[in-house]
RNA sequence: CGGGGCGUAGCUCAGCCUGGUAGAGCGCUGCCUUCGGGAGGCAGAGGCCGGAGGUUCGAAUCCUCUCGCCCCGACCA
């Protein structure tokens, strides 16, 4: 993409109504615009890295099992009647009439109509175990959203729903998600400590939040130092039930928690080793048993003919809110520090002077190889000094940048720098394109 | 929803207390000089001062109402 024909507002002073880092930094980098409280338009740059999030989501909740469906944002109140949870949920709920007066609501999660959609698809013991789920946005009319997009009304939302015949089995989906979750955060260059959660009326240790330690969260954790060395899921078998189940509890021996889930006792036996922090959560996993399909009236034929209540779990990543959670732990001074799995181009190729034949040839060259070989360059062929073009350059924080200048060209180098560390280096043109293509 | 704050140019803000011709920096447009980490000069464009009432000869400024946004608290992917 050249910059000269993009479209990247880029803002030289910080909004004021922006007040955590990741708010201010996506709109200095022409990521987001606000358009009301809480609800966000996505510029393109914001829009590639949400879909490169929503794409190591899907491949990782596709890994697992699950299958991908696309619900309904705007659902009628009769569905939530049924499970009573049209009059529970509140004001957080929008609720909208369309012209013939009948009650709608704009969707804040799915578990209804993902049973009743269930139910009408699934008849017999052999249609389960399944996961399905959604990438959809979603509406929670929260009192006060604020931190730009980490606590939003509108957001889009990664939710599944496992169904399942027994408690065993239902335990297994759970911990297939509970690892998928590892490995999607990982892959997003975050550390994310699952923590022990609220479970409610349903009770049992089976809900955890996941957790992002980064200095502007939302809520206190306390956890064990062991949860900063890196943990490696990769080699875990997600189809063995037991030594998934193994896996994990091997990974929950180490203490964390939110505030509100405290255990004193085990923070004594951790220690020197106990630290805290802040953290945002991105991502819940939850069992609930029968509480949706009992009330919906689910059932699917067991093997012996009686009728059997599938047992569910819910699991939802907060897929717009990991922007704002992934600059949080991802930045300096000069601005954003993508990770490389998420990063909206991977190279930022800077051309410092559009007047000089040789710099402009050389660029042009390098950007055609470099899209060729399906490297996705932002190609920096603006009119402008070399100031502005670096500063934007760090701000929106592509990984790569490289640096074509008349003094490099006549020496046959340019000059390669890796955001993420500062570290310069020049070099041949060919060079340079073979470690981006790396 | 309780408490607090703010709405003036695209952005950051001054002006308001003490009413009298709408301001600055940055950005933007044009020209010139510059050209390896947000350059300099000259010339410009751009605002019904959130909206509606009121007081006044006169309102960005005072009063009332209203809308919007932000912060703290209680709640949440």
């Amino acid at each position: 993409m050249r910059l000269s024909r993009y479209f990247l507002p880029i803002l030289k002073e910080t909004p004021g109504e922006a007040q955590v880092v990741s708010h201010q930094l996506m709109l200095r980098a022409g990521m987001i615009r606000q358009t009301a409280a809480g609800i966000y338009a996505f510029l393109p740059l914001g829009l590639r890295v949400l879909a490169k999030i929503e794409g190591i989501v899907r491949e990782e909740m596709d890994r697992a099992g699950a299958i991908e469906v696309l619900m309904p944002t705007i659902q009628s109140a009769d569905l939530w009647r049924q499970s009573g949870r049209y009059e529970a949920y509140g004001p957080e709920m929008l609720r909208i009439k369309d012209r013939h007066d009948r009650e709608m609501l704009f969707s804040p999660t799915a578990e209804e109509l993902f049973t009743v959609i269930f139910q009408n698809g699934a008849k017999s013991y052999r249609d389960l175990p399944r996961n399905l789920y959604q990438i959809q946005w979603k509406f929670r009319d929260e009192v006060r959203p604020r931190f730009g997009l980490m606590r939003g009304r509108e957001f889009l939302m990664k939710d599944a729903y496992s169904f399942d015949l027994d408690f065993a089995a239902a335990k297994h989906s759970y911990n297939r998600m509970f690892i998928a979750y590892m490995r999607t955060f990982a892959r997003m260059g975050l550390d994310a400590i699952p923590m022990q959660a609220d479970t409610g009326p349903i009770g049992g240790d089976l809900s955890h939040e996941f957790i992002v330690l980064a200095p502007t969260g939302e809520s206190d954790v306390f956890y064990d130092e062991a949860w900063l060395a890196a943990r490696d899921t990769s080699a875990v078998d997600a189809d063995d039930a037991d030594a998934l189940e193994h896996s994990i509890s091997g990974l929950n021996t180490d203490y964390a928690a939110t505030d509100e889930k405290r255990d004193l006792a085990a923070e004594a036996a951790a220690g020197d080793r106990l630290k805290t922090s802040k953290g945002i959560e991105v991502g819940q996993v939850f069992y609930f048993g029968d509480k949706y399909t009992k009330a919906m009236g689910v059932t699917v034929q067991g093997s012996d003919g009686q009728p059997v209540t599938p047992l569910m779990g819910s699991y939802g990543i907060g897929v717009s809110r990991l922007l704002g959670a992934i600059i949080e732990a991802r930045h300096d001074a000069s601005g954003i520090v993508w990770p490389d799995a998420v990063a909206p181009f991977k190279v930022a190729l800077i051309n410092l002077r559009v007047d000089d034949a040789a710099c402009l040839a050389a660029c042009e060259g390098l950007y055609a190889e470099l899209t060729a070989n399906g490297v996705e360059v932002l190609y920096d062929d603006r009119d402008e000094r070399g100031g502005p073009k670096f500063a934007t350059a760090d701000l929106i924080g592509l990984p790569w940048q490289l640096v074509v200048g008349p003094k490099g060209i006549a020496n046959g180098v340019v000059e390669l720098k890796r955001r993420a560390t500062g570290e310069k280096t020049e070099l041949p043109m060919a060079d340079a394109v073979a470690r981006l293509l790396a």
